[in-house]
DNA sequence: TTCCGACAGTGGGGTCGCAAT
DNA sequence: ATTGCGACCCCACTATCGGAA
């Protein structure tokens, strides 16, 4: 089952659980025995060993079906992508790997207990039935969930913990699988920034006559230079597109204006006179580049000079 | 007729393995 | 030794089409 993106809806009847950066995972336990699913419904069952000893040992022979996020802490905390992706195709991780990136299982619904499908229950009671399974351990985490609690505060706490946002939940919702269901909404922390284009990379397939994506850069505050921070190439509607492929041709260039020379992927770069600002809209700079960058339009309100790096 | 859901298609960052250079 | 590419993961978003309303 699936989230659809928006705003939290803001009248009763609705739960409130945090959203885990990690991967999404359907656990099916048997006496002595787990295996893991990803959300493509691949097994994955040999990367994550010691989640499946701790199932094992935290179900403690019963047969059950959950749904859940495969975490990675960083130092402070915080599920990270990142650190998870060291983990995600490695098929037998050797004991030092698993050592220095221990996986948890964050379960946060139940699917079916000992042959009894849990589906046809609504959210409420299954999230009772987990609770009452006793799972928890230091790798399998049951995580919270609110009722009745403003969902922008939540949100206010999901940013300050630096997760990636919220999911609220219909309390008399069924689980409907493989579905995306407006029973669950997710609200994801997103911010904002504006960037310099300092050129574009050839689309293929339906945006071949176009620009693929935009090379985008930023002023650093402590060098003064312009670097590049990222790529965008969602967001544009067709016509938009095209306008400003007509724009990118009048300021057609030949040099970077990078002071960074990151070559990697820009070779083929069409570089153009770094003048145009543009809206982007992000979830996370790692300081190599802009996670989940989308564009939201031409800013005239900004010289390319006022633009930062993102946070 | 209009709207919505599902799907395909395009693009991003990041990690690793493997082949080519 | 370095580079490039694909395969997976996470994802944002647009365009399209068929069926429900």
């Amino acid at each position: 089952m699936l989230a659809v993106a928006g705003r939290p809806p803001d009248h009763a009847g609705w739960a409130v659980e945090m959203k885990w950066d990690g991967a999404r995972v359907i656990a099916i336990t048997e006496p002595g025995s787990c295996r893991l699913y990803s959300r493509n419904k691949q097994p994955v069952t040999g990367s994550y060993p010691e989640v499946v000893t701790a199932l094992v040992a935290a179900t403690a022979g019963r047969e059950l079906i959950l749904d859940g996020e495969l975490i990675v802490q960083d130092a402070t905390g915080a599920p990270s992508f990142g650190l998870l992706q060291r983990r995600m195709h490695v098929v037998r991780p050797s004991t030092s790997l698993v050592a220095s990136t221990p996986v948890q299982l964050y379960a946060f619904d139940v699917l079916a207990i000992d042959g009894q499908s849990a589906i046809a229950t609504p959210y409420l009671q299954r999230r009772d039935l987990l609770g009452g399974l006793g799972l928890e351990s230091s790798l399998v985490r049951v995580p919270p969930h609110w009722v009745g609690v403003d969902a922008d505060r939540l949100l206010a706490v999901a940013s300050e913990h630096h997760l990636e946002g919220i999911v609220s939940k219909r309390i008399d919702s069924t689980y409907q699988p493989g579905r995306r269901s407006h029973s669950w909404i997710k609200t994801a922390i997103r911010k904002t920034t504006s960037a310099v284009v300092a050129g574009w990379l050839p689309g293929s397939g339906s945006s071949t006559r176009t620009f693929g994506s935009l090379v985008l850069g930023a002023h650093d505050p402590h060098s003064g230079q312009l670097v590049h921070i990222g790529n965008v190439g969602t967001g544009f509607s067709g016509a938009a597109r095209r306008d400003l492929q007509g724009r990118l041709d009048e300021l057609a260039t030949v040099a970077s204006p990078f002071s960074n020379q990151a070559g990697r992927g820009l070779a083929m770069t069409h570089w153009v006179r770094p003048v145009l600002v543009g809206a982007i809209e992000y979830r996370e700079y790692t300081g190599e580049g802009l996670r989940h960058p989308s564009w939201r339009g031409i800013r005239t309100d900004k010289n390319p000079d006022e633009t930062r790096l993102p946070d």
